[in-house]
Formats: C-alpha cells, structure tokens, sequence
DNA sequence: CGTGCAATTGAAAGTACTCAAGCCACGTGG
DNA sequence: CCACGTGGCTTGAGTACTTTCAATTGCACG
C-alpha cells in the first residue's frame, strides 16, 4: 500500500483511535492545571524554557516555526484530548497559538515523562502517540514533497473530513494563512483550489470557514489519482 | 531560534548523541540476530508484516514511499546505530532497502516493545529516540514545504557534513535519484544546485561520491539565506 | 455606513519539472 | 587492447505550475 492511501486512513479506527491520548492522564491530573486562551493569543514561543507539556480540553490549537523572512510552517493542529508542546530537548520547538477560543491543560513536564517512563501501561501509549504522530509527519512529508498544490488541499480537506466523522458542514477552524502554511503553499494558491474545487462541484461552500462533501470519491480521486487536476 | 537553523543543530552532541541507541539493546542481544544485505538489496517492503525492528549495525540503510506513478519519497537514511522498521501497527510503513553492503540486527518487535515498556531506563531512551526523530521530520517538512531547491542540497550537505564529523572528503552514500526522493526534487535538479555549488566553489568534488566543503559558513548562508541565491 | 481584515481574483514572473540528449567511468567480450 | 554496452550523472530547451504583486470583493463590527 502506497503512502497516499495512508493520508486516506485517519477514517481507520485503528489509526486514529490509538493515537488519542485518554483526556486525562491518570495520576497527573492532581498537579495539572487548566489555562484559558482567547483565539490568536500565544501559549508558548519556540526557544521558550519547556516545563510543561500541554493537552487541549476546548478548542483548537496550532503549532509553528516561523523562518527568517516570515513565513511559517504550520506543523500540525491539535484538537481535543490532544498532547502538544512535546520535546525531546527542554526548550520549545514550536510556537503554539490558540485558533479558537482554548481551555488547555498544563503537566509539568518533568512528571509527565517520569510517569511514562515507570508505568507500562502509559509508556506503550505514549509510545504510540510518538509512533502514531512520526508516521503522520511523514505522510505529510511525502505530501510537501511529492503532491500538487490541488493534491494537498483535497488531501487536507479529506483528513479534516475524517476527523470531524462527518461529510455535512464540516468546520474549517483555521485561517486560509494557517492552511497554507501547513500546506506549504501560498494563500493565494490555497483560494484558487478551494475555488477550482467549487466550481467542478466537489465541495459545496455555505461560508468561507464551512464545508461539504457531497461525493468522497471525487475528492479523494483528486488527492491521490493524477497531479494532472484541470 | 528559527526550525531552519535547528537543521544545523546536528552537529550539536546534546541533539545528536541521545538519538543514539547504544549499539545493542540490553537484554535483547540474545533473541537478535544479524543478516547481511548487500547494496541495492530490499530489507522488508511497504505493507509486509512487521515481526522485527531493525538496527543498522553496519553500512546504510534507507526507507521510502513509492506512489502509484513510480515516485519516491525517501523518509530518511540510516547509519551505525540506528534503529528502524518501527511502527505503531504490525506491518511496515516503509520499504527498506541497503545502499551500502549491509549488516542488520533483527529485533522481535514484540519483545522490542515489551521490554521498553516495562524498563523505565530503555523507555525514556526510546522516547527519546522517538522525539528526536519527529523533531527532525518536522524540520524537514520546513525543507520540504518551504526552502528552494539550492537550499535544501545546501542543508542536505551540511547534514551529512556533520553527520561525518568533517568538512572533507565527506561520502555521498546515496544516489542522486536517493536524493533528489529525499528532497522532494527530481534528479536534475538536484544535478543542477551541486553544479551550480561547484562553479560558485561552495563545494569541491574530487568525484561524484565524495566532497569538501571549504568553508561551512557560505554554505550555510546559502541553505538558511535568502531563497534566491543565484 | 465607513473601517479593517480575510478571502478572492487577475496578470506577470520565476522556479522546478519534463523530455531529450550528451558525458563519463566501468566492465565485458571480441 | 580497444570497441561496445550499461548505468549513473550532467546539461539543455521548452513547458507547466506556483508564486509574487496588485487590486477587488465580502463580511463583521462599531
């Protein structure tokens, strides 16, 4: 099986389940706090010291590197029950940014990894967390290195369809910037997909942060069939 | 700090050394054996079943996605050392193949697994193999989403540059097609940035394998400098 | 009903790709 | 010993796609 149907399988219970941490971590949730963050305000900055690592409760949240000239490469989005601000080092790799309105649990980090590493039971989910996200980055690799620019946002819309289990009013909760920059792509290129998509009738479009798809196949021909898209 | 000048950061012992898995997993050296594979041989194939994971005990090892229309990506390379074949599921996500004359250890996932799992020490290794890996995929998916051509050969260089420990004489242990999978470029323009480095006098290459860089310092201001760098 | 930001569209420019051919080192066989 | 064939690498010309720059539209809000 090629490393695009894998971009297809986030449906898979089995793929995606296992990587859902449970939404509380047993026996830190005692030491852990809640913060609250407005849409757009910042939780953390790459480079800042590392002593927690993070858990989204509401809300959406975005991790990034920002390079010298401005630009950005959104390195994924977490939803609920999530764990992000995750490091090998004890400095943040990524900024992180709420992109909607956040309730986000803190662990020292310094517990966290000393839990895991005596408990079997966390030490094997929290492995396939790692293993989980690892597989998925490089399924996003394979999409920044080999799919058209149509490719990408098809592929993009699918994962976010799968994740929402539904093809009906399906919520675009970042900005059209934040999925360029995820996408590698430019937003200019990013509307003129979407618009493409529209116009041959693939998704249907109420609002700009809003969408359907009626016929999955379609889509998902788009994604993995030919870069030829026109 | 910018994720661009964490591709850099190899060269630093504090990122590099803990990726390292010591040479033989303790307690597991019994139930390992080794094989041999020569340059060009195929270790295990996208979708096979996943009895083992895999150190590289000699040689050098790579592991790719092939798409429907016969393109590649190259997820990463494998030196002395290092572990792979490691999935969440029980079947591979990648196809290994040697590109030097190969010795292998074979690790039963299983007990692989187990015995991280119940040994806080090879836990927190492993986690922190694990880490380590996700943050260079991300890093690269910053080359792959966002850098130009000249600039990811220029950071590729500088990778294997510190890999080697050295500025001379550094083997290219792949092929250009190896690399210009890796680096989500086709063959010819992967020819074209070393050309092009060659003629500018960033690199010198006695032959097509091996290279030198004078000075690290124009190279690097070329993988993390101004996109256009003609 | 302006203001401001996000999203969209258009036109021109540029980068990397495709296709095609030439080059080079190496191994084989006459 | 040299012609020949092979595979990997390099170069050239033309094309296609994405970006850049610029302008317009749409929508929420005061």
């Amino acid at each position: 099986m090629s490393a695009l149907q894998h971009l297809g399988e986030l449906r898979d219970p089995k793929t995606s389940a296992t990587s859902q941490p449970q939404l509380e971590i047993a026996g830190l949730a005692a030491s852990a706090n809640v913060r609250r963050y407005k849409s757009g305000e910042t939780i953390f900055v790459e480079g800042d010291a590392a002593p927690y690592c993070y858990q989204v409760v509401t809300g959406v949240v975005k991790e990034y590197n920002t390079l010298e000239d401005g630009r950005r490469q959104v390195a994924d989005f977490y939803g609920i029950g999530e764990l992000f601000g995750i490091s090998e080092l004890d400095e943040q790799l990524h900024t992180a940014e709420a992109i909607a309105d956040c309730a986000v649990r803190c662990y020292p980090r310094d517990s966290l990894l000393h839990a895991v590493s005596v408990s079997p039971e966390l030490s094997h989910q929290f492995l396939d967390t790692l293993m989980t996200r690892l597989h998925h980055a490089r399924e996003r690799m394979v999409m920044l290195g080999r799919m058209s620019a149509m490719q990408r946002v098809a592929a993009f819309l699918i994962r976010l369809s799968s994740q929402q289990c539904r093809t009906d009013n399906i919520q675009l909760a970042m900005s059209r910037q934040d999925i360029a920059d995820h996408l590698g792509l430019t937003i200019e290129t990013v509307c003129r997909a979407l618009t493409e998509l529209r116009k041959k009738d693939v998704i249907i479009m109420p609002s700009a942060r809003v969408f359907s798809i009626p016929d999955d196949e379609i889509l998902d021909e788009i994604a993995h069939g030919s870069s030829a898209a026109h």
